[in-house]
DNA sequence: ATTTTTTTCGAACATTTGTTCTAATATATG
DNA sequence: CATATATTAGAACAAATGTTCGAAAAAAAT
């Protein structure tokens, strides 16, 4: 029957939190896993923060978190069209949002919805979601946006061919494009999404 | 001097639940944005419930949520190897979390991480997370995971051809593999996640 | 200037809540 | 079986916290 009180509470804790916003008190948590008294919770609370898996504020009321996965995420703002002439974040490019985890969160993402197939053969399609890293300038052989002309975003490879720099696709049937002085790195892709 | 108390209290409790993992309290508002006496806050308080940006719950502390975008993401396990006879979900074979749009949550969601390239034509790659609703079978042409043995899940087309039903990879490396009854259907894969 | 509305204050109160201590009970260990 | 360890219970306490009411102050409207 008792599997492990420790584990039960932390699940009950997760949950709440995940789920109303706001950790659980001690009574909550008693009631929960059918103890009977708050000092038995405070005895497995105690437990749980010495292995690091919580954390609390002394003599606050509901302020359990949870260590690993603090379910805090900040979105990154999407962008479709890039309108002529407005910067690129700018208010009327924006499509969405998309959430991140706060551990890769930096002020520097933001995402791009891919319009059409060029980055195929490095599992990028149509209509998925990179998330860019302004902050990152993409080097030889990484997956970099570029801003075209400064109207048009794009993702693809970045390499060094001789002594030119080119935007290299993933797709045979589109040809390199050598990088001047209407091209300009925007960030790194990091990371993908998808909705299949 | 005094902006917009209503805003800048509600500021102060996105930051705080952002920030520290929790609502803070009705005094710790009143110190923030410098209101003496915490009736003060109740009105502002009472006024930005009414707009229908805050909930809380009655005669409970720190249970100030935000409506419109907190905890909007909630976790699903991440599978692993499978250990013998263990069921898919157990936890042994966790080997993390990922997080999901809460509106695309279910109960019923899960995540493998991939093993090798039998997927590569479909833009799923060695290392990308899937997300695999189990409540959906899937259906000819759709991707879905499945189990093999009872012991390894794997992600593959599912197609029928003549009237036997098969596991199609998109690599052409690899043979399509008759459904027989070593094979169960887990679900269908939705998403995918991928750090680049 | 007067009235009305909005906002702030103060204080008192009832609950909720975290904390602590001791003892009882269960579980494991030798 | 005896002993040690882990877990649970109970109760009492102090502090934090939400709630409420009436009045004062400030701002807006007439």
């Amino acid at each position: 029957m008792k599997i492990n009180k420790q584990n039960e509470i932390l699940k009950f804790i997760q949950h709440k939190i995940e789920n109303e916003g706001y950790s659980p008190s001690i009574r909550e948590i008693a009631e929960k896993v059918n103890l009977k008294s708050t000092s038995s919770v405070q005895y497995h609370l105690d437990n749980l923060i010495k292995k690091g898996l919580l954390s609390k504020k002394p003599n606050q009321s509901r302020t359990l978190t949870n260590n690993k996965l603090i379910s805090t995420f900040k979105s990154v703002p999407i962008v479709g069209e890039i309108a002529a002439g407005a910067p690129l974040l700018a208010e009327e490019n924006k499509i969405g949002e998309i959430s991140v985890p706060q551990d890769k969160f930096s002020e520097n993402l933001f995402a791009l919805k891919i319009n059409g197939d060029s980055m195929i053969d490095a599992g990028i399609f149509h209509e998925d979601i990179v998330v860019i890293d302004k902050g990152v300038e993409p080097k030889n052989g990484d997956i970099g946006a570029f801003m075209i002309n400064e109207t048009e975003a794009t993702v693809k490879y970045l390499d060094t061919i001789g002594n030119k720099r080119y935007l290299v696709p993933a797709n045979k049937i589109y040809e390199n494009q050598e990088i001047t002085s209407n091209v300009q790195p925007i960030g790194k892709v990091v990371s993908l999404f998808r909705d299949i």
